[in-house]
RNA sequence: GGGCAGGUAGCUCAGUUGGUACGAGCGUCCGCCUGAAAAGCGGAAGGUCGGCGGUUCGACCCCGCCCCUGCCCA
């Protein structure tokens, strides 16, 4: 059991693929145990991001305070560790507060990055960049071939394809002089954490993904890119591939048909949906429950039964 | 009715002067993941090569007939 500083620190987390509705199930446990849900969806994070994120809009947050919604620009690109401060952050002046932060979310380097012993070792925008172009002009090969030399035990673990990887081993190696250590995973959490895991059967949920991005097109997901495209939407490194959006984003480019995005969109949502599964699904911390009718009693029931 | 093109993995298509399908991309399934994570990466499964008959030691590739699709001519 962790602690942080003398006092027991309690966090509900709710995770899973997305479309199975931890946001209600957020909301729900947070009436329930005088919480305030803390976002773990790494799009929810920008601002002007909200049809296709399906981001709660005031309304649907019910009073519930909601933090970390809308704290970055498109144009930002995304960093994990800097989530990691913000949300550890929040979560302390809420547990100052004697309120019980409900994490909600589904991404699972988000969540493991909040909950759970993690430490990233820095960047360097400079060297983040010349090693990029290298990849670029190069190709992966070489550098992982240099990665090999300086730390065996990552090269070993990272593919020779995996350029995006290797670039960061290499930061990391010449940063701080070590190796990389891509640390295995230890599930060690830093709260007194319970995680729900939010799941249906594949068919259901498959059908609600499909429902889920045609209601997104009509609630106007075009105009919302074409929004934040003036906003500087096509230079977020990050912003500019979440789903939906990079797909109206090559719709403009004369790439497809709307209707051909929208079928793109759902089928990289599918997809994502089955890596969201295998990456939850590996930690067995986490209590799976079936989205059904008394979902909510279920999930006050496991976090009750924690301990 | 006649002519032309085509019918090969779930989809779009490669391919062999006749010698066990060497396929590719996409999809699907499974997996990996420490500063882009709604990203990035890997592995696997899938085909009696439209049907029937013939030629041949041997046919997906040659011949005949048939079926289907598209285009053209009447």
């Amino acid at each position: 059991m962790a602690t942080i500083g003398e006092v027991e620190a309690r966090v509900v987390a709710v995770v899973g693929p997305t479309a199975t509705g931890k946001s209600a199930l957020g909301i729900a446990l947070a009436k329930a145990l005088h919480g305030e849900v803390v976002n773990a969806d790494s799009m929810q994070l920008y601002r002007g991001m909200d049809i296709g994120t399906a981001k709660l809009s005031e309304a649907e947050q019910e009073g519930v305070p909601h933090h970390l919604l809308d704290v970055w620009p498109v144009t930002r690109t995304a960093s994990v560790a800097d989530y990691q401060r913000l949300a550890r952050d929040r979560i302390a002046e809420l547990l100052a507060r004697g309120v019980t932060p409900i994490v909600v979310g589904g991404s699972g380097l988000y969540v493991r990055a909040v909950l759970d012993k993690m430490e990233f070792p820095g960047t360097d925008a400079g060297l983040r960049a010349e090693l990029e172009h290298e990849l670029a002009t190069v190709g992966p090969a070489p550098l992982h071939a240099r990665l090999a030399a300086a730390d065996p035990a990552a090269a070993q673990a990272i593919l020779p394809t995996n350029g995006r990887r290797i670039v960061r081993a290499l930061e990391v190696i010449t940063l701080t002089g070590r190796p990389f250590t891509a640390a295995l995973p230890s599930y060690e959490s830093v709260y007194d954490a319970v995680q729900i895991g939010l799941d249906l059967p594949n068919d259901v949920l498959d059908r609600r993904v499909g429902e889920r991005v045609d209601r997104m097109f009509a609630a106007g997901l075009v105009d919302e890119v074409r929004r934040l495209e003036a906003d500087g939407l096509r230079d977020g490194v990050t912003a500019s591939r979440a789903l939906g959006y990079q797909q109206v984003l090559a719709m403009f480019d004369g790439a497809c048909s709307e209707e051909q995005a929208r079928v793109e969109t759902a089928a990289a949502t599918r997809r994502f949906v089955r890596r969201q599964r295998s990456w939850f699904g590996r930690d067995p911390r986490v209590r799976w429950l079936t989205v059904g009718p008394d979902v909510v009693a279920r999930a006050l029931e496991t976090v009750g039964a924690r301990s």
